[in-house]
DNA sequence: TTCACGCTTGACGCTTACGTAAACGTAAAG
DNA sequence: CTTTACGTTTACGTAAGCGTCAAGCGTGAA
């Protein structure tokens, strides 16, 4: 009685799957590259909610362009336990390079986005003097 | 003596690589794709104005996480002649798509950098922790 | 002419990120 | 007991995006 407090907070595999429109065959595959280490109850994967989180993580990464790799460094960095110095500086690097990488990224998107305006507005001039000349 | 007015303007695959920091291979195979169609003088390739551009347009969205094959529909709609009215409508209509995933793109990037931010300020505290704690 | 240099075209190999069966387990429902 | 639903592992297949030879051509300098 007392974990009705607690409303489940574990989910099947096919639930992510269908949360996050991914492929059961995805989720498993994530987790073979280490990116998710779900509970086992018998044979059967039990999902809680850092799972969860890493998975939402994964794709965000996955929709920025960085290969697996790349996001289970990053994703590693949420949960990183606290630790020693020398692990704590590393984690601070890494945080800067990603940063980096990011802004880069940012900076591409504001570039394209620009491009596409004068595409739009090229493609709009275009439409208007077609159909004003056509009478 | 009268071209020395227009300096080179072109180039060959070798230079454009460098100048990418990519290989010849990649090059090549990009020209493969049908992203890049060089003049050739003999058999080598000859790259123009054009050609560099977008080559650069190619990384920039390889950069952002787009395959060959979306990236060769986004880079031909920069230098796409006027056309008819539906060709017209359909480029309006992929620019819309484009900008659309760009800006989920900078809605991702954005989050990222706020939480690679709070993890960055946990690991801060952690260190001043540390190095308060150990006299 | 010979040599080196830069370029060329195959063609096979490799990694990433899954898709796609095949074959089996398990637990509840009819 | 059989079906149905949901899960499992094993393993081969595949598309993308190149890397990496191998072997040959063209051209300018020695």
């Amino acid at each position: 009685m007392h974990n009705s407090q607690v409303p489940a907070e574990t989910w099947s595999i096919a639930e992510l799957a269908a949360e996050y429109d991914v492929t059961l065959r995805t989720i498993r595959f994530y987790e073979d590259r280490g990116l998710l280490t779900p509970e086992r109850r018998g044979t059967a994967r039990v999902y809680h909610p850092r799972d969860r989180i890493r998975l939402a993580l994964i794709l965000r990464g996955k929709r920025l362009g960085f290969s697996l790799d790349e996001i289970a460094r990053i994703v590693d960095m949420y949960d990183a336990e606290p630790g020693e110095e020398g692990q704590l500086v590393y984690l601070l690097d890494q945080i800067t390079h990603r940063r980096t990488e990011l802004e880069q990224r940012r900076q591409d998107i504001e570039q394209t986005l620009q491009d596409l305006a004068e595409v739009e507005a090229r493609c709009q001039a275009d439409l208007t003097a077609l159909r004003n000349g056509r009478t």
